[in-house]
RNA sequence: GGCGCCGUAGCAAAGUGGUAAUGCAGUGGACUGCAACUCCGCGAUCGUCGGUUCGAUUCCGACCGGCGCCUCCA
């Protein structure tokens, strides 16, 4: 059985044959951190980290980078606006990212590479750039334009190949102003110089920082090496900057292959309008875990394929709630039920997730899982509790406690388990007397602070709604 | 101007050259003191129009509609 993958690259599945099987590498761009991440940020995160489960199912060694860029425009303009250090800010921020990471059950990376940790890397490998021609310093004089460092695209034969366009196709200064001192109006920037009052660092070139698409590059060859297996992130990475890092790269390395598989994920819509700043319409991330589990996001996320766009709205976040629900209620009826380890890698579930990561399907799978486990007797039970918690995991699904899911507050009332039993048990006792008007009575009186009561042989269960 | 994506039941979302998984919602029934949970059952011919084919939702073309990217937004 093997994996296959969608490749940005040639625009078609491919057979994963990963360089050494015995270590297999992925980086995944992460987050710029000078806010709360949105929930566009989630999804290559929930994305990749299945992915990275499913490797590690297949590979004894999965080394998965993702990366924090900790240096930036962005970053040092809300720094400033705040009145501290970038570091200060950046580190907030990142530690903010990893517990919205987590909230979401993605797996730690197995390497978490910071921007600003390896800028005598970068600067080594703008000198390399430079050396083999494929870079120029700007040297004209112009006070302000004096200590850039920039990529020529122009040297580089196959420029454009992962975004397949060509260099005279692109209308130059469509979105942004064609700085002046660019020898070609594609050149991008490796360094560029910082301001006294800016964060920079000591280069050849004088003090500054580096350009964006450089951290990425320079952080592979260091943790990864030259050819990794899978470079991944989101739809809008892929021109410009996953386009520049392979320049960079394999400019750098004298046109050794950078990545073998490139993917890409889809990006997510709000009420069908693109996230943006003149909409104000940004979902971050720990706002959406107030109202909302975060299984029920990953959920969603996983509900899509993870190239397709996707639309995240609160319908689609009820009824994944109100999915997991019908889950957890199959697992919570199994009671203590031992689950059995079970080889998954003959399911419908797995074969799924080997076809590009097809999650739709998978999760599907959980649901005839379910029920099968729900119909089973005996010890066949303990099977089909194995098999569906073991396609969850790799999920990232149904790992939590059952009951805990149902009775753990959800934003409702703040009615505590004690009140419940008790009013339960005065409800048993209405039922008793046959006093079902007093029993319909607590009934709704629960109801009302959102916890529903289901009878049955064993007695009353409740869960909150 | 260039590159690319999408249009499947009320909603969400897979998929296949031979009449379409799954979930949520809805609905009929069983179960229940009543409910809830659960169980049994019910729903789409796949944007439009052509073409290829014995046969297309699936391949090709046109059109309509929605959308992304073109130098620092996941």
């Amino acid at each position: 059985m093997s994996l296959t993958l969608y490749n940005t690259m040639s625009r078609s599945k491919e057979l994963f044959q990963p360089i050494d099987e015995q270590r297999v590498t992925m980086y995944v761009c992460g987050p710029t951190v000078y806010n709360r991440v949105h929930i566009g940020n989630a999804r290559p995160a929930v994305v990749f980290d299945t992915l990275y489960r499913l490797l590690q199912k297949l590979y004894p060694n999965v080394q998965y980078a993702r990366n924090i860029t900790d240096i930036d425009d962005k970053i040092m303009q809300t720094a400033s606006e705040l009145g501290e250090d970038i570091s200060t800010l950046s580190t907030r921020y990142a530690e903010a990212y990893f517990d919205d990471m987590a909230a979401l059950n993605n797996l730690s990376p197995t390497i978490i590479p910071y921007a600003t940790q390896h800028i005598p890397e970068m600067i080594d490998m703008v000198s390399r750039l430079i050396d083999k021609g494929h870079a120029y310093a700007v040297d004209n004089g112009v006070t302000g334009e004096q200590g850039h460092v920039l990529f020529a695209v122009q040297s580089m034969e196959h420029y454009g190949q992962l975004s397949q366009r060509l260099l005279d196709d692109m209308l130059p200064g469509a979105r942004v102003e064609v700085a002046s001192y660019k020898h070609y109006a594609g050149d991008f920037v490796l360094w560029k110089p910082s301001a006294n009052n800016e964060p920079g660092w000591d280069s050849p070139w004088g003090r500054g920082r580096p350009g964006w698409h450089l951290e990425c590059s320079a952080m592979i060859e260091k943790h990864l090496g030259e050819s990794i297996d899978i470079h991944g992130g989101g739809q809008d990475l892929i021109f410009p900057h996953h386009e520049n890092e392979i320049a960079q790269s394999c400019c750098a390395h004298d046109g050794k292959p950078f990545a073998n598989v490139w993917m890409h994920n889809g990006f997510i819509n709000i009420e069908g309008e693109k996230m943006s700043k003149s909409l104000g319409n940004f979902r971050m991330v720990n706002d959406l875990l107030e109202q909302y589990p975060g299984e029920v996001l990953r959920y969603v996320i996983l509900s899509a394929h993870y190239r397709s766009e996707q639309n995240f709205g609160k319908d689609l976040l009820d009824s994944a709630w109100r999915s997991l629900d019908t889950l957890y209620s199959f697992l919570r009826a199994q009671g203590d039920v031992t689950a059995t380890d079970v080889d998954i890698t003959d399911s419908d579930a797995y074969r799924a997730l080997l076809d590009d990561l097809n999650t739709p399907v998978a999760i599907s799978e959980l649901h005839k899982l379910a029920r099968e486990m729900n119909a089973a007797q005996g010890g066949a039970r303990s099977e089909a509790k194995g098999r569906l918690l073991a396609v969850a995991e790799l999920l990232g699904l149904l790992q939590q406690d059952a009951e805990q899911w149902f009775t753990l507050a959800r934003g409702g009332s703040d009615i505590s388990a004690e009140q419940i039993e008790m009013l339960i048990a005065k409800r048993n006792q209405a039922k008793a007397d046959k006093d079902y008007a007093g029993a319909d009575a607590v009934r709704e009186e629960l109801k009302a602070m959102g916890v529903v009561l289901e009878d049955s042989r064993e007695g009353t269960q409740w869960r909150r709604e």
